[in-house]
DNA sequence: AGCACGCCGACT
DNA sequence: GTCGGCGTGCTC
């Protein structure tokens, strides 16, 4: 017998299968890992079919040398989904079976954790009377039954036990223990549902694709758990994603107080080992809800009822970086591979989701009311070149200021909004226009003031601060756009006494920062929260009565055609956090185009008008969901060798535009618009096309660029960013 | 990915 | 004359 095996290396020169012979005697499975000798060395390979007889020059062939597991670690469904994805997003198929492992499995360096437990032989002498330790710890075992090998060590000391084992006093018994990630507890308190959410639950009820369009604060989470709750009741299990910044310890001990033992929870959080360890407890089926970010869409939990994701429109289920896929698609692949319901609910729907619910592709469930029946915040919309007109330079205008006062004064909380890290965005010479840049990445450097460095965003690289310009000399540097880090000390300057916490990327990358931040905050009244994307998710803290947008425009004016979009999703994300309570809250949004329609839109919370204006104007210039979308990016540390290598891409796509010239919206080949990261020179090809021969188009494209280039090439479809 | 084979410059 | 540069090609 013969097995069809795919070695597990990321390289596009091994991206096939290879064969190999079943070895007399050893049973094997298609999913399960095994070592094979793959040219000089030993690689780990996955079967991924058997068959009776060899393709390959039967003479050639090599034994498989020995399984890894007694058990297949890639289910059939995970196999098909690997197939699925080469084949649709132009994955690599190793890479695609790395996703569905957790990563600590391949360096074979993590195990289950092991905890050695002494126990007394049945039947034993008695140490010598001299051994006085050894007879206080048979003493202990004979009171007390079993206890860890650890604990007795450090009672009596770890040679008295170690002589005990030795002479077979003692008996080592080794047991496996999960480690549990630490979670918040919380009590389980069924909420009694509202109508409203009663009618969403009994609307989702076939195999079908909904997308659950509910206001902030409409309590979709209920809804969630409730068609959690009924698929367990079924039998079946559920997977449900939320974005990485909303795993918050407040949702995770939610699930945790409502489904007990019975939740696995996969977040970037977890230590290896516990990462394996929930990993394991999926894969066997301890486990029966899956909650977690992006990934976790690969966990190998069967018999799939129901799959969630909420805050569909996140940024975040979108993998930027190899391999590159998006969630939606893996969900839709996994919904009709188990015949379940997928669910996406979103206060805000990406407008591809919104198109679909009303084509009919995906059923559209509505709440529109939050749940303790309030209003949302009132947003006023405050025109900053009027201030500046009327003398006031500083970054909060007079009406924010004077709302601050009063949180301030009555001991309640604000949120203030900003998505810029740093202390500003970059530092110029005001005498010759200096901008300092990353030596690594065509881009400029953000300027961090506790740690007084510039620092690169793209490769992470820290720069001296400028003193004075390394062109002409001067001292004279101007900080460029506001950042948190600023934010927070105009704050301090203001409220000298008043606690003010930063929450981005830099203050959380240590473990549980988030938690820690939140935890100090939700204590602090009065108390000032500044972040970034991050605040804008999912924390209900009742007394926040005032959230300011510092400057809202930030993400409008990026050239893409996603912007305005994401502007008003953002907006009302981060407007819901506000008055979650009876209280009323205000919402103030400073911008330097009060005119443009999305702050209409979003000032009076009115999705479907934006959606209808947004959709047109896609339409109209053909943009997605009403056309596609294709960059090819070329990245080599030669810029010879990129700007080659992508030109004669372009020149064989440029064969495909003429004989499809109807199809054809844009085709362009160009420097990226960030030329350089990490030493490495990026040229890309740019197109779009209609939507109608889409596929085959995309697939002839694909087909056409040059597997041997030197360069590396991403393909992206639809891609967010442009960078 | 790694490793071997293979064809052109500066060295004991 | 040889040692070694990394370009090209192969691994069931």
């Amino acid at each position: 017998m013969f097995a069809k095996i795919i070695i597990d290396q990321d390289a596009k020169a091994l991206d096939r299968e290879f064969e190999y012979i079943i070895p007399e005697g050893m049973q094997v499975l298609v999913g399960e890992r095994v070592l094979v000798p793959f040219g000089p060395r030993i690689l780990q390979g996955f079967i991924v079919g058997i068959t009776e007889k060899s393709e390959f020059d039967a003479s050639k062939l090599k034994p498989i040398k020995e399984k890894i597991e007694d058990f297949a670690v890639i289910k059939p469904e995970m196999l098909s989904l690997m197939f699925h994805m080469a084949d649709k997003l132009h994955l690599k198929l190793a890479s695609c079976l790395r996703m569905f492992l957790p990563s600590e499995m391949r360096t074979d360096k993590i195990k289950e954790l092991v905890v050695h437990f002494c126990r007394l032989a049945e039947n034993f002498e008695m140490p010598s009377a001299k051994a006085k330790k050894q007879i206080e710890v048979v003493e202990f075992l004979k009171q007390n039954g079993r206890e860890k090998r650890s604990v007795l060590a450090e009672k009596f000391g770890a040679s008295a036990v170690a002589a005990l084992i030795q002479k077979g006093v003692v008996i080592l018994e080794a047991e496996q223990v999960d480690r549990v990630p630490e979670f918040d507890v919380l009590k389980s308190e069924k909420k009694q549902l509202t109508a409203l959410q009663q009618r969403a639950i009994e609307e989702i009820s076939e195999n079908k694709t909904y997308l659950l369009h509910g206001v902030t604060g409409s309590g979709k989470t209920e809804v969630y758990m409730n068609l959690i709750e009924r698929e367990l009741g079924k039998g079946k299990t559920a997977l449900m994603l939320v974005p990485e910044i909303s795993l918050t310890p407040q949702v995770l001990a939610n699930f945790k107080a409502r489904f007990g033992e019975q939740v696995a929870l996969i977040h970037s959080g977890l230590s290896a080992g516990e990462r394996f360890d929930e990993w394991r407890r999926i894969f066997f089926g301890q486990a029966r809800v899956v909650v977690g970010a992006r990934s976790a869409i690969f966990a190998p939990i069967e018999n799939l009822g129901i799959i969630i994701i909420d805050e569909e429109h996140e940024q975040s289920y979108v993998s930027e970086s190899n391999p590159r896929y998006d969630t939606h698609d893996i969900a839709a692949f996994r919904r009709s591979y188990n015949n379940c319901a997928l669910v996406l609910g979103s206060a805000t729907p990406q407008l591809e989701s919104y198109a679909k619910a009303i084509d009919g592709e995906y059923q559209l469930v509505e709440m529109p009311v939050r749940v303790n029946g309030l209003e949302m915040p009132k947003i006023t919309v405050i025109d900053m070149l009027m201030e500046m007109r009327h003398g006031n330079n500083n970054i909060f205008s007079i009406p924010l200021m004077v709302e601050l006062k009063e949180i301030v004064k009555a001991k309640k909380q604000a949120m203030i909004f900003i998505n810029r890290r740093g202390f500003s965005s970059f530092q110029r010479c005001r005498n010759c226009g200096y901008v300092a840049k990353c030596s690594d990445c065509d881009v400029s450097l953000v300027y961090h003031r506790f740690e007084n460095r510039l620092k690169c965003h793209y490769c992470g690289k820290r720069f001296h601060a400028l003193d004075v310009c390394p062109s002409c000399g001067s001292s004279d540097i101007k900080q460029g756009a506001i950042g948190t880090e600023r934010v927070v000390e105009e704050l301090h300057k203001m409220f000298p006494d008043v606690p003010v916490f930063r929450m981005d990327n830099d203050t959380t990358s240590v473990k549980n920062g988030h938690r820690k931040i939140l935890n100090e905050f939700r204590s602090a009244k009065p108390g000032i929260l500044v972040g970034t994307q991050m605040i804008a998710k999912g924390h209900d803290f009742e007394d926040v009565l005032l959230v300011g947008i510092v400057d809202a425009d930030q993400s409008l004016f990026q050239s893409d055609y996603r912007s305005i979009e994401r502007t008003f999703q953002l907006i009302t994300q981060v407007a819901g956090r506000a008055g979650r309570s009876a209280n009323q809250g205000k919402v103030f949004l400073q911008t330097y185009s009060p005119r443009h329609y999305v702050y209409r839109f979003a000032a009076n919370y009115d999705y479907k008008g934006f959606f209808k204006r947004e959709a047109n104007l896609r339409k109209v210039t053909k943009f997605p969901p009403y056309a596609r979308i294709v960059r090819i990016l070329f990245s080599h540390e030669d810029e010879k060798v990129v700007a080659q290598e992508c030109k004669e891409c372009y020149e064989k796509i440029k064969e495909i535009k003429e004989k499809n010239a109807e199809d054809f919206v844009y085709l362009d080949v160009m420097k990226a618009p960030v030329n350089k990261i990490k030493n490495k020179f990026r040229y890309q090809i740019l197109m779009r096309f209609t939507l109608e021969n889409a596929d085959a188009l995309e697939k002839q494209i694909y087909d056409s660029v040059d597997k041997k280039a030197k360069s590396s090439i991403f393909f992206e479809i639809n891609p967010n960013n442009l960078s």
